[in-house]
DNA sequence: ATTTACAAGAATTTCTGATATTTTTAGATT
DNA sequence: AATCTAAAAATATCAGAAATTCTTGTAAAT
């Protein structure tokens, strides 16, 4: 006999709550440039788009600004948090620091597993850049969720919950800026990306976390320019 | 509690809304343990313990589970975030890598009047260690106050917004450790104060950075230790 | 004795609607 | 152009109720 618990609740297990849904959703507008920075929110449109109650809005816009996705002056709404080079910047040299760290005690602590995985998603990822470089761009979503599961699973093994939710929301800051030139890097970023995926495999930490700050800081340099 | 001062001419208001006022209120009694690690945050309660509405109470618990100060698992409400060895290491081990790149950069972009806020907030972190290192103990809170206001006084000229406030979130979780076992350390943290702060003025950031290193390690087993 | 099933009760999620307060706007005045 | 004020718009807060889900105690089954 097949073992089904609860049949019914599974169909419905991407997005359990009304709450948990619209965060998804209003954050991936944000980051998507849907909702475009420095934006007004207002409530009451908010409601008709994501057809939701006020409650569940403010919650999830709550939830958002303590993330800085949303800024949310007293007693002034919210607004799209508007973007900055500056901004970018900050971004940018913090995630080179998060991310280099984190990169360095996973090479040190990541096990056959964590090997594994990454290799899968390197796999992935390497695919998904050669549909890119042959001329199909129609899915900009998937590509950045193949090299957002490449960076994680370089550095999952760093064995520190809290440095991993950081990163991601970093990232995620980042994907905006990314999201708003779109333009794709190429060849080189495949390059950078196999580079230090093979740096990592041979544990050579040192190389890799220098490797991957320059594939962060050569993206950065590549947004500022097409901003 | 992280206390950021506003010299706005409405000094008689402390804090405009319900919303920020009862947040603010949340989290302290989190940091300084009114709340236990791990209790169960019954909105009923709650409602009554800060007399608010539950739709203000779910804004501000929203807020602090993205935070991480609360958990909230879905559909089963709201829970203090437990605490653990674990987390406390992974939190420092956080502080360590920001503040002292947040030093490095301070150190190097301070200004006159970075000094002159760092020679301000050190000497008032030195007048109430010396009331402590007498014996006077009732004012916990004005000690953490001023020991966030030195450390902070010492990386605000990093010139990042972003890293300021990952920066505070990470402090007050350190401090909701470090209220937990509610001990002083003593002539030692004094001397280390003082060691950083010299160092940091004669713009020597390899040296402030070995020293802060050291001082938040030092915490560390001293908080462990207690634990 | 342990597990399973299920119904009653408790708690959470979500929505509606109402009120008080604040901000924004638009028009009038200086 | 700058300022002031009244009206309109938007926000913050609250109370309460419906729908859903979780918890728990008790009975039935293994």
């Amino acid at each position: 006999m097949v073992n089904q618990k609860k049949p019914d609740k599974m169909m419905n297990k991407q997005f359990a709550t009304v709450g948990s849904s619209t965060y998804q959703r209003i954050k991936h507008d944000i980051i998507f440039g849907d909702l475009k920075p420095g934006a007004k929110l207002k409530l009451e449109g908010l409601k008709q788009r994501y057809s939701t109650s006020s409650s569940t809005l403010r919650e999830t816009l709550n939830r958002l600004a303590s993330e800085g996705f949303v800024e949310a002056p007293e007693q002034r709404g919210f607004f799209v948090t508007p973007v900055s080079r500056e901004d970018l910047i900050e971004i940018t040299e913090l995630r080179v620091l998060l991310e280099c760290h984190a990169l360095e005690q996973s090479i040190e602590n990541g096990d056959t597993d964590w090997e594994g995985n990454l290799v899968a998603a390197h796999h992935k990822l390497h695919l998904m850049e050669q549909r890119l470089l042959s001329g199909d761009e129609s899915e900009k979503e998937l590509w950045k969720r193949y090299d957002w599961e490449f960076h994680l699973a370089m550095i999952e093994a760093c064995n520190s919950k809290n440095l991993l939710s950081l990163h991601s929301t970093l990232y995620d800051k980042y994907l905006r800026y990314q999201m708003l030139v779109l333009t794709y890097r190429g060849d080189v970023a495949v390059q950078e990306h196999k580079a230090m995926f093979d740096a990592a495999l041979a544990r050579d930490a040192s190389k890799a976390k220098q490797l991957l700050e320059e594939h962060i800081r050569n993206g950065l340099e590549h947004t500022l320019a097409a901003m």
